[in-house]
DNA sequence: CTATACTATTGACAAAATGCATATAGTTGA
DNA sequence: TCAACTATATGCATTTTGTCAATAGTATAG
């Protein structure tokens, strides 16, 4: 229960928060509803599944992510009464959400690209910086 | 060359405003500081070699995280008097500068594995979606 | 029955990042 | 002088995210 701030102790000054991943969390969220039906929470525990890490990320995104997309027309939901427990309300993918869906993965691919590039010229880079020789301290 | 413009006249209520592409900013930023000094102007002119779209991204935002990179010690500048026009801050990348961009490498190597995770599970799922067959009126 | 823990959703407020406009200023060209 | 281009910086509104807390049903321990 306590792991929720454990990244404030390590001392990054320049990681300040740590933001990233979220861009990716719609269309993860969008995919796992292409597989079918879901409910927030159910959903929210199967983000690990897809490389994040929920130590950093509060679940009330989650939720706020699908209200919007359900304003957007991109999903559509309904409670289900049957359940037990509290009341879940399980969200369904639409149409719109489909084509949205894939104008991600578009922009996704293009994202794969530029990232590939920034690794490969670092990786050049870092040669030049770090000396040709393969001398470096131990390890 | 033009496939990601035109987002503007386009009508993609769930794409409001802006792109995720900020995540990767200050790692380019700093990645072109590795590779030797420059001032502000200059980087913000080589970013679309990066991969980001200057048409939406205004200058403003690249002289703010060189002052917040410069604040956080991760690089450093001086004006420099002796060229032409305006004065130019130049900045210089620093050791700190250099352990943060390894740092954050790393973690552009699990976004792009996890970025990779996401379309190829969408390929797998919008077959099934759309259909197994090229052939199928209905289901 | 009460306290606690776990599931499940929502709302409020603060903090951070960004968009957009604008201020300042030197240089060049008309 | 005016306009255009280079160059940096700041202010304010908007958007997005972080953090907490509220609500609620079920199950279990005491």
């Amino acid at each position: 229960m306590g792991h929720r701030q454990a990244w404030r102790e390590k001392k990054c000054p320049h990681r300040r928060k740590r933001r990233g991943m979220r861009v990716f969390l719609r269309p993860s969220l969008l995919l796992m509803l292409l597989e079918g039906e879901a409910h927030g929470y159910n959903l929210y525990d199967q983000l690990p599944t897809y490389g994040f890490n929920c130590d950093r990320l509060d679940s009330s995104l989650v939720y706020r992510h699908l209200r919007d997309m359900e304003d957007l027309g991109l999903i559509e939901s309904h409670w289900d009464e049957d359940s037990m427990g509290p009341r879940r309300r399980v969200y369904r993918i639409l149409p719109a959400g489909i084509q949205c869906l894939a104008d991600w993965m578009d922009e996704l691919g293009d994202i794969r690209d530029q990232v590939a590039d920034l690794l490969r010229v670092y990786q050049l880079q870092i040669r030049e910086v770090e000396g040709p020789g393969p001398e470096k301290g131990d390890g």
